[in-house]
DNA sequence: CTGTTAGCGCTTTCAA
DNA sequence: TTGAAAGCGCTAACAG
């Protein structure tokens, strides 16, 4: 191990006792005189404090468990960049358990976090099942959830489902009658359900010409791109991805096959990914801010430590971002200017 | 706090002492009827061995600190992903860090690890600095780089000036004469320096003929869509970016500019990002595995921490990814073809 | 196989 | 102000 000298070698060279070190290591209580000489001799030794040792009898660990789906994911790292904004200054660190998409394995990263005796957990959850919620309400660890949502766990999320309302609104507004969704497995609650439905009430709402198709697919562009042909033939005049991830990759297959977007076929998507701006046409998107999410996750489950309210779960504010993939069917306006660089910054 | 049976409760509920419920925790040496009876008490009681309590005697952590540039970067999460995939099965856990792109606080952030009292720690470092070198040996705790590279530290990372060469050699080979290298400050040895200069070499080397002019840029879309007009007027037939983000940006800006790739201009890129296969043209690029990467390192730490050899420092494989952004220039051989999202998977 | 006995390195009463 | 002493919860000799 690394650990050689100890509080007690130095209280030995400065010729003091061992508590006295100690008082000045944290708070006061010790003479000016004496301050010094501790002060010396823990640069002289080159002392450092063993973590353990303080832990065990402080009963705070400074530790904040962080279970995440994937590692690999841009809005896992965004979320994560807000995490430890909020964390570092507050003099916490972040211990890191991969779930691997699969609510088993949240689970189990829970417990074992709990176990370690970390003073909170956020967890990024892929569905919330009752267990989480036992193992929530149970231990005396605070645990707060992002990603999906659940009446009786803490969350801070996106609110999918206005979302989806806001760009079902906006489509609408543009004059479009007939929609296909390109969306996810229902067992994500979040985008496959609540992003969806948004969608389709605002979409449809009073609207009994207004159409929406659902296509099936994955979150990474291939499969996306493999469902091209399925989402084509609907015949919709706009595509709507439920990630950006999944409409470029439908946009990648239009562009194969010659047609051309927005003119032959509108497409958008959901998330805000900054490829979105650079693809042509740029994706009209709705953005999430994602290191936000990770900063008031961060926030709330501080909070929460410190023994403060908790407050109402919360759903975070959504972007509209107007770019260049829609095409205006109403005829009261022109073409959206394919600009430069649009919404990219 | 939340630790509140201790193993002395577990071993009066069965009616041991507390070394025969440690026993039981850990090796063996345990009669099959006592076995039992702790095994019982320790449900009854709902016992978690502390953490911290078991840290301090045992000085072994098992927790790896990992420093990180920055958390929402594609790379960097791969990286984390391929370290997780190690570190997890060997019982061992990520502590996270992140530098903020700043030496001072790598520097700091190792310091902080020594510390703690982790048993190794990670670097994805911007640049080894003397300081880092004498931090590292300096310290008992086996520190391994990734991302830049010294001879007096291990490390484990890509070799730049083979990705470089291995460009310049193709580029060349496609019949190209000027190129223009959109790379970033020098300060970054590995990208900044290496890469291009593998590039320069491969692509020059015993042509007199043959040119490479230069444009500094960011890593990010913008910066390199900004420089945009500075690569074009340099009349190369071809634009080397130093990342495929760069490359990405540079492809927006020629876009717009009505420049069409690869026919007018050809362009290519270092990373193998996965929206380079969904962009149009597809962007010929060199693709690097940072999760095979990330793997890599976490085994040579653990090989380290096992007393085991350091054998050499290594630097890992390189793909060629030949898509769609560049032109042959020969005359002998047709167009790359656009097929269908070439080298996507 | 099992219990007793020492601590790991630090904080924190409690007297002095 | 300071030092002595008593542990935090666990592991690891050491006898038995």
């Amino acid at each position: 191990m690394n650990q050689k000298v100890t509080i007690k070698d130095v209280a030995e060279l400065a010729g003091v006792s061992k508590s006295t070190v100690s008082r000045y290591l944290n708070q006061g209580y010790i003479s000016v005189e004496k301050q010094e000489r501790v002060k010396k001799a823990i640069e002289q030794t080159g002392f450092k404090s063993n973590f353990f040792a303080k832990r065990l009898k402080t009963k705070q660990s400074k530790l904040i468990g962080i279970v995440l789906p994937r590692m690999d994911s841009v809005t896992v790292g965004k979320l994560l960049a807000g995490i430890s904004r909020i964390l570092e200054p507050a003099g916490y660190q972040g211990l890191l358990l991969v779930s691997k998409l699969s609510g088993r394995k949240e689970i189990e990263n829970i417990r074992s976090l709990q176990q370690q005796g970390v003073d909170g957990i956020l967890v990024d959850s892929v569905g919330i099942s009752e267990e989480h919620v036992k193992l929530t309400k149970s231990g005396t660890v605070p645990v707060l959830y992002t990603g999906q949502k659940h009446q009786d766990v803490p969350y801070v999320k996106i609110d999918d489902k206005a979302a989806g309302r806001m760009m079902g609104a906006y489509l609408r507004q543009m004059g479009h009658k007939h929609a296909v969704f390109a969306g996810v497995t229902e067992t994500d609650i979040a985008v496959g359900v609540d992003r969806k439905q948004g969608f389709i009430d605002a979409f449809t709402e009073g609207r009994p010409e207004a159409k929406v198709d659902f296509v099936e697919t994955g979150f990474d562009f291939l499969s996306a791109y493999n469902c091209g042909e399925d989402v084509r033939r609907c015949g919709a005049t706009v595509v709507v991805g439920a990630t950006d991830n999944i409409s470029l990759g439908i946009l990648r297959y239009f562009h194969e096959r010659g047609l051309r977007v927005p003119e032959d076929i509108s497409v958008v998507g959901f998330g805000g990914y900054e490829v979105g701006a650079v693809v042509y046409p740029a994706l009209t998107t709705i953005s999430f801010d994602y290191e936000l999410v990770g900063m008031k996750a961060a926030q709330y489950l501080l909070d929460l430590l410190h023994g403060k309210p908790l407050e109402q779960n919360m759903e975070m504010p959504l972007f509209f971002v107007e770019r260049e993939s829609v095409r205006n069917l109403t005829g009261t306006l022109c073409q959206p200017q394919p600009s430069s660089l649009t919404g990219m910054a």
